[in-house]
DNA sequence: GCCAACGTTGGC
DNA sequence: GCCAACGTTGGC
């Protein structure tokens, strides 16, 4: 049974559309633990909101799933990488990543503001106050609500 | 740009 | 193990 999943992202750095285009991505760069973890139980064919922050719009942009399930996030590594992390080990790596690939766009953007006045979404950990893990588990209700603003 | 939330670090 | 300082996230 596929599970349901919401991942952040900056659409300055990486948007909805840059994943259409490329049709899929390694989700490397995540430096928390909880993040991690979900990553971990993340399994093929899980649907994941893709959600855009820091943006003129926030809020979910389309859906992705998971075409790689978790393996070490090479870039923890890379003396070179932004998200270079000194004490971690290759042979005992801290970090990891899935893969996503593109699976539709949404015609219209679930702004974080409607999705906090949507009954149906109660409870949904992306609208708490302060939240600001970039990877997070979503029931299956809360993902079909979203998907059902989006498309009206 | 501001600032609240919150995770991490490090002194003790 | 506590907790203050610090850095980052992310909404506004």
């Amino acid at each position: 049974m596929a599970k349901y999943w919401l991942m952040k992202s900056e659409p300055s750095v990486f948007s909805i559309d840059d994943l259409a285009r490329d049709e899929k991505t390694h989700w490397d760069g995540v430096r928390n633990y909880q993040a991690r973890n979900f990553m971990q139980s993340m399994k093929l064919k899980d649907k994941v909101l893709f959600y855009h922050s820091n943006a003129d719009e926030t809020g979910v942009a389309g859906i992705a799933e998971v075409c790689r399930e978790a393996y070490p996030d090479f870039s923890a590594w890379d003396p070179n990488d932004s998200h270079f992390d000194p004490k971690t080990k290759k042979d005992a790596p801290t970090w990891m990543m899935v893969d996503i690939a593109f699976v539709e766009k949404f015609p219209r953007i679930v702004t974080l503001h409607e999705m906090k006045d949507a009954p149906q979404l109660e409870g949904m950990t992306v609208i708490q106050k302060g939240s600001r893990l970039s990877v997070q588990s979503v029931s299956e209700e809360h993902f079909k609500a979203v998907v059902k603003m989006a498309k009206g």
